[in-house]
DNA sequence: CCAAGTGTTCAGAAGTTACTGAAATAATTG
DNA sequence: CAATTATTTCAGTAACTTCTGAACACTTGG
């Protein structure tokens, strides 16, 4: 049992780590992996006594994991206080991660990437030649990622994995 | 040519702040997205300059950037300062920032799921099965996706757009 | 309608990360 | 080889982020 208690808080200590360097604040990575790998879900007292972080803290930090849509409330008949679970599936995850990344990252970078070519089109064609080319390039970039993520956005897990079989297949063949 | 400064800044510190989203800091950011559309190499002094930052400052920021793989030192002839220039081809340069955060934390990430994993198997059969369940899949994910970036990685930049156009079409017939 | 239990908010404290500027080091040149 | 210029390093500070804990709000059971 100690045996399993270390492990898991190898992961959740893990993820916390992994969530700082993708700009998610470590308690908030932390208390997500303790939801992903607990079998049944926990009140924000469980999750304040495994992190050994303050009930405020506990608060904030499933206030955002339910606003980035990967956890959610449970009401559990004849319990008064709440309790919180996330979503089990690795694939719905990261599909939800990606739709709000995408949403709060890629689209504003569009943005400002096309408000900037539209602009330097306008100008005297000498000028911000070099500019302009980089930028468009970086917009195609962007824009052809997210016609990629719109497409596999619509497929079911399996789907999406039938389709990357697809392509590993091919490039087998192609190379 | 105030016009194109405006530019120029806008998309510098947006790119800034995608950055600091990103787990990179500003000012690395920055001097990336400076040298990215900068159409010659620029000097440390220049980089200053143009970003109101400390000599130290951009002294650390370049040596990080060479170290993510995604710029280097340049010699002008005759010039007896050292300039600096980014990678100018989009793809490349996504494809190198790829490589580096999958060393740095996909790999490690894999690793604790592998050693987790194998833990839970060696333990009594009824103990933290789930958490065995969980984890396995979540290596699953990770090992699925180093698959498919070890196959894109040995494409060059036109037979990914290839690839990709071919998951596309693929998808507008099963669907 | 009070006491106990639960959840939220937020000001300030603690902790972390980024930046400056000065000193050290290195490279170049007359 | 001394003077000049360029670059790096790093201690200390500034700026920013996260966390705590106390105040408040709400609910429920006695």
């Amino acid at each position: 049992m100690a045996e399993l208690d270390q492990i898991r808080e190898r992961f959740i200590l893990h993820w916390g780590e992994m969530g700082s360097l993708w700009g998610i604040n470590r308690t908030m990575a932390q208390a997500h992996a303790l939801l992903f790998i607990s079998p049944k879900p926990l009140s924000a007292n469980e999750i304040m006594e495994e992190l050994q972080i303050s009930r405020g803290n506990v608060s904030m930090a499933l206030r955002e994991l339910i606003a980035w849509g990967i956890a959610s409330r449970v009401h559990v008949k004849g319990e008064r206080r709440e309790y919180y679970t996330t979503e089990k599936d690795v694939w719905t995850m990261f599909r939800v991660i990606a739709r709000e990344r995408k949403k709060r990252e890629v689209d504003p970078t569009i943005n400002v990437l096309r408000d900037s070519v539209t602009e330097l089109n306008k100008m005297p064609s000498a000028e911000g030649q070099y500019e302009r080319e980089q930028l468009q390039n970086l917009l195609d970039f962007f824009e052809t990622g997210v016609n990629v993520y719109k497409q596999l956005e619509a497929q079911n897990p399996n789907s999406i994995l039938k389709l990357l079989g697809t392509v590993l297949r091919i490039k087998n063949i192609a190379f």
